[in-house]
Formats: C-alpha cells, sequence, structure tokens
RNA sequence: GGUCAUGUAGCUCAGCCUGGCAGAGCGAAGGUUUUGUAAACCUUAGGUCGCGGGUUCAAAUCCCGUCAUGACCUCCA
C-alpha cells in the first residue's frame, strides 16, 4: 500500500463517470469542495492486508497531529503503483480503512471524509507550501527484515550521480526503492567476521565507530547545539555565513580561500598523480536534454533551476554527467581502459532544506573532487579499486586526518557481491586496519554493487562522509558509454565514482571539529602548517629591528615559507597572544640579543618549547615539515598594521 | 509547518523577571608609551534596542502581531 498525504488549501473533485463495473454507487453527484484538509492519496497493492490498517490509522493519526489537521479526506488514487490489488479487495480495504479512522477519532472534532471508489473524478487542489505538506509512505507486510528508510545523510553516501530512473506510471523507481530498501547491518573486523550489529561488543577505542552505527541506523542524536567549527571557521577568519546570498552559500575570507586552493591543488595533484586526467564540465545543463528530462520533470525540487530566456537550466549537483557525457563521445578501445577523468567542481550545488544546513559540514554549494574510472571488465574494476583506496587513505591521511583516530569507514553491498567476493571484500577492511560498519542489502537497488566511505565522526556524534568509491555496473549503458573489446564487440564498461577527499569544504569542516575535539581534552588546536596562512609570525622587539625582520621574511620567502612581520605598536606580550589565538606554529622574535648572535628565538606552540636558532635552521625545520606540499604565497599583507581585522 | 530559544554598538554580550537617563569588554580612531614570550595607559567616536501595533505619565523591559536566525521534530530523488 502506498499512500501520498497532502496538506492543502483547498481540493474540489467531480464522479464524472464510472471507471470500473462496480464502482460504488453514488449518493452525491455534485462537485464537492474541502479547506484546509488533508488529502491522503492511496493506492492499495496486491496482497495487502487487513493487519495493515493499524499502521496506516496510526501513520494518518501522527501526520494530522505534526500539521495540526482537523480534516481528512480519503482519495482512491491507483497511480501511485503498478501493483494494485484487484478492485474488489481494494475497495473493501479502503472502506475498512476509513472506518478504523473514523473509530479512532470518534470523540475528536476531526471529520472523515472519503471520495467515491472506481470513478473518474475531475480533481484540483492547493497544497500548502510547507516542508510537511507533501508526505509520501508505503506499506507492507510485517517481515522480519528491518527497514530502513534514506535520510538526507545517506544521500551523501549515495554520492553525486543520483538514480535516473524510468517512470513506471506515476511513481519514479527511485522513489520506490528508497522506501522499500532492505538492509542489515552487520560490523566487519579484520579478520574477515561478519557480526550482527546487535551482536558486536564495542570496546573504548571503537566509540566512534559505534557513533557511527548509531547515527546510521538507530538515528540517535545526543545534542542540540551547534557545531564547534562555526564558531572557530568565525574565529580564525576562515568563513562565514552570507546573508546576501542563499543559505549555504558561504564566503570565504582570505584566509578561508588560501585553504580551500591548497587543498585543491593537493588533491588534483594526488590524482593526477594516479593517472587521472583532469577535464572541465559546464555548471548548469538544459533540464530539457533528453539524459535529464524524464529525471528532473519528476523531481524539479532538490537543485537550483534557472530560467534564462526561453531556456530552462539546472546547476549540477555532480560532476557525473558532465563527464560522462563527455566520455560517451570518446571513441574508446579496450585498450584505453581503465580510462579516469577528473574534475574538481567548484562548484556542485545542491539546494538541501534550509534546516539541514550548518557551517561548513552541509552547503548549498561545494567544491568536489571526483574521478570517474572507466574499466572493462569487473575484474579490472576491482584492481583499480583498490589503488583508488590507497589513494584516498593517503590524501586524507597527508591532510592531516588520520584513518586510525579521525574515521571510520562504512562498506555497503549488496548479498550477492558478498558472497562471490568475500575474500576481496575482506582485504579491504584489512586494509584500512580496525573494523567497519557494513550495510548488506538483499538485491541491488542502485546503480553500485559496493561502495565504502569514510566518515569523520563530529564532536556533537554526527556522521559525515568524506572519501567514498563506488562500483556502477549501471550508468554506462544508461548514457551510451560503450568501448570496443578485442573481438570488435561494443561493451558497457564498469564505472567507479571516487572522491578521494569528499568536498574540500567538509575537509576543513573536519579539521576544525578534529581541532574542536583537541580542545576539549585540554590540548593545543591547530590546523596543519602547510595550510597555516601564516607559518611563521616574525615580531620584532623595537622598530629599530624591522630591517632585521624585513632580511628574514626575504629568507622565508626565497625558500617558499609564508611569514609575516607584526609591526604594530602594542607590547610584545599582545602580539604573541595574538599569535597564538591565530593557531600559528611559529613565533620568531627578533631583538638586540638575536641580532646579537645571529640567532633567532623561535617559539613553537605545538610543543610549547622556546628556543634560538639561526636561520637555516629555521626553515629545514619547517621544509621538514611541510615537504612536497603544493605552496602558495600569503594571502594577507605580509605588514600587520596595514590588515585590516576579518576575524570575529 | 510544529516546539523551544535567540534578535541591544563592527564583534561578544549585560540590562528584560520587578517599566524610570542606552551599558560593558573586545575591536576601531587619536594620543602617550618602544615594549623580551598569552591582553600597557589615556581620550574619542559608534545605537531605528529586528519591525509594526497596544497598555502606561513613562516601554529595550509588559501584551499582541510580524520578520529573521538557530537547535530539534519532520522532510530530504
Amino acid at each position: 500500500m502506498r499512500i501520498l498525504q497532502l496538506h492543502v488549501d483547498y481540493i474540489e473533485y467531480f464522479p464524472v463517470s464510472k471507471e470500473i463495473a462496480d464502482a460504488e454507487t453514488l449518493t452525491l453527484n455534485e462537485k464537492q469542495r474541502l479547506e484546509d484538509t488533508v488529502v491522503i492519496l492511496m493506492s492499495i497493492e496486491r496482497g495487502d492486508e487487513d493487519s495493515m490498517i493499524v499502521d496506516i490509522a496510526a501513520e494518518i493519526k501522527d501526520y494530522l497531529e505534526k500539521i495540526k489537521g482537523k480534516s481528512v479526506l480519503l482519495y482512491p488514487y491507483a497511480h501511485l503503483s503498478s501493483n494494485l490489488e484487484s478492485t474488489d479487495k481494494a475497495f473493501n480495504l479502503f472502506v475498512k480503512i476509513e472506518k478504523e479512522l473514523r473509530q479512532m477519532f470518534n470523540q475528536s472534532d476531526i471529520t472523515i471524509n472519503r471520495a467515491p471508489f472506481g470513478w473518474t473524478k475531475t480533481l484540483e487542489f492547493k497544497v500548502k507550501g510547507h516542508p510537511m505538506a507533501e508526505n509520501s509512505k508505503s506499506f507492507h507486510k510485517k517481515k522480519d527484515i528491518q527497514q530502513t528508510k534514506f535520510n538526507n545523510e545517506r544521500e551523501d553516501l549515495l554520492d553525486s550521480c543520483h538514480d535516473i530512473e524510468e517512470n513506471d506510471g506515476g511513481v519514479s523507481e527511485a522513489l520506490k526503492t528508497e522506501k522499500n530498501l532492505k538492509s542489515e547491518w552487520y560490523i566487519l573486523d579484520t579478520s574477515g567476521n561478519l557480526i550482527k550489529q546487535n551482536e558486536f561488543k564495542f570496546s573504548k577505542s571503537e566509540r566512534n565507530l559505534e557513533n557511527l552505527l548509531n547515527y546510521e541506523i538507530l538515528k540517535k542524536r545526543i545534542v542540540d547545539e551547534q557545531p564547534p567549527h562555526v564558531k572557530l571557521m568565525r574565529k580564525l577568519g576562515i568563513s562565514d555565513y552570507e546573508p546576501a546570498s542563499d543559505s549555504g552559500n558561504m564566503r570565504y575570507y582570505p584566509k578561508g580561500r588560501l585553504l580551500k586552493s591548497l587543498l585543491e591543488q593537493f588533491v588534483t595533484r594526488k590524482v593526477s598523480e594516479y593517472g587521472g586526467l583532469e577535464v572541465e564540465t559546464p555548471i548548469m545543463y538544459d533540464s530539457h536534454h533528453p539524459s535529464m528530462e524524464s529525471y528532473f520533470n519528476r523531481f524539479p525540487a532538490r537543485q537550483y533551476n534557472i530560467k534564462s530566456d526561453q531556456k530552462d537550466l539546472f546547476l549540477r549537483f555532480a560532476a557525473c554527467f558532465g563527464q560522462f557525457l563527455m566520455a560517451k563521445d570518446f571513441q574508446l578501445s579496450y585498450k584505453n581502459l581503465p580510462l579516469k577523468l577528473y574534475e574538481l567542481t567548484r562548484y556542485s550545488f545542491r539546494r538541501e532544506k534550509s534546516g539541514e544546513l550548518v557551517g561548513l559540514r552541509r552547503l548549498r554549494a561545494f567544491s568536489m573532487p571526483d574521478c570517474h574510472g572507466f574499466c572493462r571488465d569487473l575484474d579490472q574494476a576491482k584492481s583499480e579499486f583498490l589503488k583508488r583506496f590507497q589513494l584516498s587513505v593517503s590524501v586524507v591521511e597527508e591532510i592531516g586526518l588520520s584513518t586510525r583516530d579521525d574515521l571510520e569507514m562504512a562498506i555497503r553491498f549488496t548479498k550477492d557481491f558478498y558472497s562471490e567476493n568475500k575474500q576481496y571484500i575482506h582485504n579491504l577492511v584489512k586494509d584500512f586496519g580496525k573494523p567497519v560498519l557494513v550495510e548488506m542489502w538483499d538485491e541491488r537497488f542502485f546503480y553500485f554493487t559496493l561502495k565504502w566511505e569514510f566518515n569523520f565522526i563530529d564532536n556533537l556524534g554526527k556522521a559525515s562522509a568524506l572519501s567514498t568509491d563506488q562500483i556502477d555496473v549501471e550508468n554506462s549503458e544508461r548514457y551510451g558509454i560503450t568501448f570496443v573489446d578485442e573481438y570488435g564487440n561494443k561493451k558497457y564498461p564498469i564505472i567507479l565514482h571516487n572522491s578521494p577527499s569528499g568536498a574540500i569544504e567538509r575537509v576543513i569542516f573536519a579539521l576544525l571539529e578534529k581541532s574542536a575535539k583537541l580542545m576539549r581534552q585540554g590540548k593545543v588546536p591547530y590546523l596543519p602548517l602547510w595550510l597555516m596562512n601564516t607559518q611563521v609570525r616574525i615580531i620584532p622587539i623595537g622598530n629599530e629591528f624591522m630591517p632585521q625582520c624585513n632580511e628574514l621574511l626575504a629568507v622565508l620567502k626565497e625558500n617558499s615559507i609564508r611569514g609575516d612581520i607584526d609591526d604594530r605598536d602594542e607590547t610584545l606580550s599582545k602580539k604573541i597572544r595574538e599569535a597564538e589565538t591565530e593557531w600559528i606554529h611559529y613565533v620568531v622574535i627578533i631583538g638586540e640579543k638575536e641580532v646579537a648572535s645571529n640567532t633567532v628565538s623561535i617559539r613553537e606552540r605545538l610543543t610549547k618549547k622556546n628556543y634560538s636558532e639561526n636561520v637555516t635552521k629555521l626553515v629545514t625545520l619547517i621544509k621538514d615539515q611541510v615537504k612536497d606540499k603544493p605552496f602558495l604565497p600569503i594571502n594577507l599583507q605580509e605588514y600587520l598594521s596595514s590588515r585590516p581585522r576579518i576575524a570575529s
């Protein structure tokens, strides 16, 4: 049984003619109009039975309470399903549901109405414009297997290329699968033991994995506060909300822009070393292009739509279709595979509901590295998949997030894929090095058969997906991407979808949340040295030492180290304090003593050590840490006296 | 849409319960100071107390409405 609940300002219907032979007899043959009511469009499906009535009535009651509705119209609506029950049985059940509702609301001021069954009717209504005004549910006979509904966090996990399914008569395949998705949850340990989630004993060090499980399936939310990174991103002058734009479209201050640029360059270089070919695809597409049309007409809500002249356009929410449309026009031989296309989208757009947006965790405009690998067969896909796993691990580790302490892995696959590839999956977990969360589906609902992702668990116990990869066995056919094999046959490649880091903004979110965790533990918060706008802050004891400061700054510049000079008329203590609050790793002080001994005084923030060294040593010290990470010059005035105050 | 909370100087906030001159710290500007490892000192400028209405001799404060924001609920191809 499927129902669609609509909270409407009004509804009008008029029975025109009998649609089936045994349509019920009408008591009133005139136009009906109801104001401010909940319309329940209902399809009764094959096999639906009386035992479900209670659940349905409970759902309706629940919905009414939430929106404070006082009136219900039950409306038989066959078009929600292609698997309908016979009309006599359906009518029977329909009337029983009405009866149950009347009984339930017997004592209340809620009125129950019902539209006639078996009639062709004219229908007009206006749905209210609030988020809960539309709500679809499906009901099934009680089974043992747990049913999960996709929530929004899972959307990340599904990642970029959402299902594009053919219409099957009113409700999309994607919507159907979502509501019917059956999966079981396990923990898979590094020795290959698959343990049911409720039987696994979490050790102390596995608290985050437990959090992930809670977050994913038990939907336990612990907190009601703003995540700490929001304050940090403002305090550090990284980014902030932009009230003049749409929510979820942030402004990035100089420090934030530099941080993003460095991360972007780093990920792009890593993918390039792996063999990804960087391309660029449009950020907007024609909503009426054949590849998009059937899909978007049904779900117009989730992306930004633009009307320009006569054209309807939408902003991309992933790099997938741009790359697929490109690959479709390539002439591919098996000799060219695996082919890896890569783009770092700046931006991808998703018009998430306003209530879902928080700081840098979830945005409406975000930068997503996206690498698609086109493989000739499953064997090639599997071996490539491993390389990309290693790539992803090294990317997040080098960024400064450790798979051991900061990230939890989830793997999702179908039962069939698991039984055929047990050893392969066990090896993946072994490579990861600690137990992972497993979601196993009975059958394949999505375009992929295997997918993993790294989740960062933030200070509030919420999980956010970062790196991910999937084995996609469907989209090449859908987009018409083919290659020619060694016998001259056209074949569809298997496509891998990898984001080695996840969204760049979300990486910053994770780094800041990690720092907040450190603060909570009484430790020193920090961002990796290579991502700091100011790597070295130079402070003269007095104005007369400015020449020596300038000399040092020049040496740092020559060595690709970002430095600046605090030349303001402030006390030394205050300058040091401000360098601390900016999380600057190295503060160098130059005064009489230093000039005399030809050294500099170094204050190391992370180790809280003060010592004197010569300049060469200082340079080496920093270069050893930054190594071959991308470098860009400082993105602020080098003299603090000429710098505007940005952080709040 | 619901529940709760918040909205006062550029920022962070106090004042509201119990109506009586619009406040503090930081920041900014000017000056003094020339600094040795986490906040020098003095002075000055800064306000449509979100908006509209009501009660009152008098409203930031009480009441009603409204807008915005946040958390949660809900929803989320």
